[in-house]
DNA sequence: CTCTAATTGAGAATACATTATCATTAAGCA
DNA sequence: TGCTTAATGATAATGTATTCTCAATTAGAG
């Protein structure tokens, strides 16, 4: 019943860490395949469930997409998805002056909000031609 | 090659015109029901299909929920979600003031935004005890 | 070093949304 | 009214993400 600390486990933590944003299942695996190239799709959903149960990770679902996972942080934040590459990165701003008890015109009380912006991130618009 | 009129495909389109905010497939079924008990499942289907062809309605993505459609407006607006009921509200309003074009500090440009607010809204917060 | 059981990898199995198939129904033009 | 064929309803098939199965591996306690 005691976790146990495997090399596969490492990497896709070391992997989540060092992302630049949430990373779907897929990402992961791609990934940590650099460094383990035997590493199965099964191992990745079952260390990315292990670390969801330990809330050492946050599922990050944006509109129209597979869940993504990141580290769990402890400031509110938003994502900004690039339209060429289609990656997904951490925002450290909140452009959204809603505070949570919020109510609206209508009566409906708003307790949260999620915001994702859309673009084309440095490296797609350095890259063009 | 002719479109046709028929009472499943005007009943559904009425669903979506009378509709608080954008509509899944199964709450269509599950209203349009209500008028025709046989329709099928497949039937909404198609119809969505020919009228997103046609562009009468568009699909809406709200995080982790299955693909909704609402008929097209002409205004830029978001959505509200309750989160006791699960329904989807359209919004009038936008407090996001970013313009396409708007370049942030790491120099991303964004062109357009996404916003969702979660809470409760006016039946659910009426009918708690 | 040994032993137990958690973890892994591969592929089968499952879950679920969406589409395809096909016989039947019915819209709408002549 | 008749005819052509789009539309329907039921269900099978498909696609895709996720979980399960099971034999083999291996972390970590003793």
């Amino acid at each position: 019943m005691n976790r146990r600390n495997t090399r596969q486990g490492e990497t896709i933590l070391a992997v989540l860490r060092n992302a630049e944003g949430p990373l779907g299942i897929s990402d992961i695996h791609a990934r940590a395949k650099e460094n383990i190239a035997s590493l199965g799709l099964a191992t990745v959903y079952r260390a990315v469930n292990r670390l969801r149960n330990d809330n050492d990770i946050l599922e990050v679902e944006l509109p129209g997409e597979e869940a993504r996972y990141e580290v769990k942080r402890n400031h509110h934040h938003h994502h900004f998805q690039c339209q060429k590459c289609n990656k997904v990165f951490e925002l450290n701003f909140c452009p959204v002056q809603i505070p949570s008890g919020t109510r609206l015109a209508n009566g409906f009380q708003v307790l949260e909000h999620h915001l994702t912006l859309y673009g084309v991130c440095n490296v797609c618009e350095t890259s063009m031609a």
